[in-house]
DNA sequence: ACAAATCGGTTGTATTTCCAACGGAGTGCT
DNA sequence: AGCACTCCGTTGGAAATACAACCGATTTGT
């Protein structure tokens, strides 16, 4: 049994609980772990999703197949992170998507259900962690979003203005640093890169904006 | 003072509540009203979001601006339905829409960290309003996730056949009746109507489909 | 220093999409 | 019946995009 607590302290679901906390909330919620070998199904879709996820080591894939059987690979979930709480937590009856071991994992999953269940459980930190599960979701909400809000334009144009105008206002200057490379940001946008890179030029020459690398500078007017 | 109580009723957040317990829970939170006069803003970009919305009466649009200050309506928020619950749950500093009163609209608003707050609440409705708020949450995550996972396809053969992929699913059986008329699903689609129409005829004439209005069946194979 | 790999820009072509405009079918109203 | 209106399919030309291929600059590993 390895010490496991040192990845669930970078948990967003424990955030502001310490590792003596974890512990004793681990006590309450009676977790389960498991290990998974490369390319075994940690859930498949149409599974009944009764308990939430958490990655200790490895790597996994969500993957979504559609009707005729086209797999596509929709997230990746990395240690520390959480997977299938938005489907627990919708009260789904059953999942749209695969979880696959890419990589030998490890993971522990506990019945989310019983943190929300009753206010009367005896835990004192019941209450910060549905705070970060809400959190969590409706960080994620608004994440979703944005990303909408960017592929729901008309153009390569379109789409990558929205994104750039939504860092600019995060970053509130005009000089912003992106986190993606080009390929990164064509494949978020859903566009060809070498399109991108080409519309940023372009946009570039009209006087739009200035970039260098990831860094850029949408000019005012 | 209208009774306003038939509308909350069939607010998702108080859901699996009667009129009486509403009636209890809301001189728990003690919410505030307003009315806004058509086209006056109910919130504007950057403002801290401190308590969710209930539209009681009209109709809000949510709207966003990009850096440029062209202005894009995001959503639409009719009677017994949330806004900003996203923004507040998320913790969020400011907000990046504005909401604005389409027309003259009532509003309830409270403070929903009252509820998430302490379990020590005298109220005993706070667990169900906050298990309601997780699933508001997370319901709107997968039907997010579901829109991207349509927009995130290139051409406008793969967007559709992603859509309907997801309907077949959801409807089990082949047969499916779509929710929207040829220019919403365009819309939702965010591609141009008479080309999704072009493109579900060539369809169909290579036999991947049949329809009939807003009723589709999906082809085996 | 050298080779290999990665990254970003460029170009040319085939394909896709948009856009505006039109027409037919259906519906509701007077 | 006559009219207005909506919905959907069709068409043709203009514009945008994908795709493959290539190149130079930079980075990485040995």
């Amino acid at each position: 049994m390895k010490n496991f607590l040192p990845i669930l302290t970078r948990c967003r679901l424990f955030e502001g609980l310490n590792p003596g906390e974890i512990g004793a909330l681990l006590g309450c919620v009676t977790p389960g772990r498991k290990k998974y070998a490369k390319d075994s199904f940690v859930l498949m879709e149409d599974d009944e999703p009764k308990s939430i996820g958490i990655v200790l080591s490895g790597l996994l894939h969500i993957v979504r197949d559609d009707y005729w059987g086209n797999r596509a690979i929709v997230a990746r979930v990395e240690p520390a992170e959480l997977f299938a709480e938005s489907f627990v937590c919708a009260g789904a009856s059953k999942i749209p998507v695969s979880v696959i071991a890419a990589e030998t994992a490890e993971v522990m999953r506990f019945d989310f259900h019983r943190i929300t269940g009753t206010c009367s459980t005896a835990c004192a930190f019941h209450t910060r962690l549905i705070q970060n599960m809400i959190s969590i979701l409706a960080q994620k909400n608004m994440m979703l979003m944005e990303k909408i809000e960017c592929l729901s334009r008309r153009g390569i144009r379109q789409k990558a203005l929205a994104y750039l105008s939504a860092e600019a206002k995060r970053q509130k200057n005009g000089h912003i640093t992106i986190p993606f490379n080009r390929q990164e940001l064509a494949d978020y946008l859903s566009v060809d890169r070498s399109a991108l890179s080409a519309e940023l030029c372009r946009m570039r020459d009209e006087g739009l904006l200035d970039f260098h690398k990831n860094r850029f500078r949408i000019t005012e007017e």
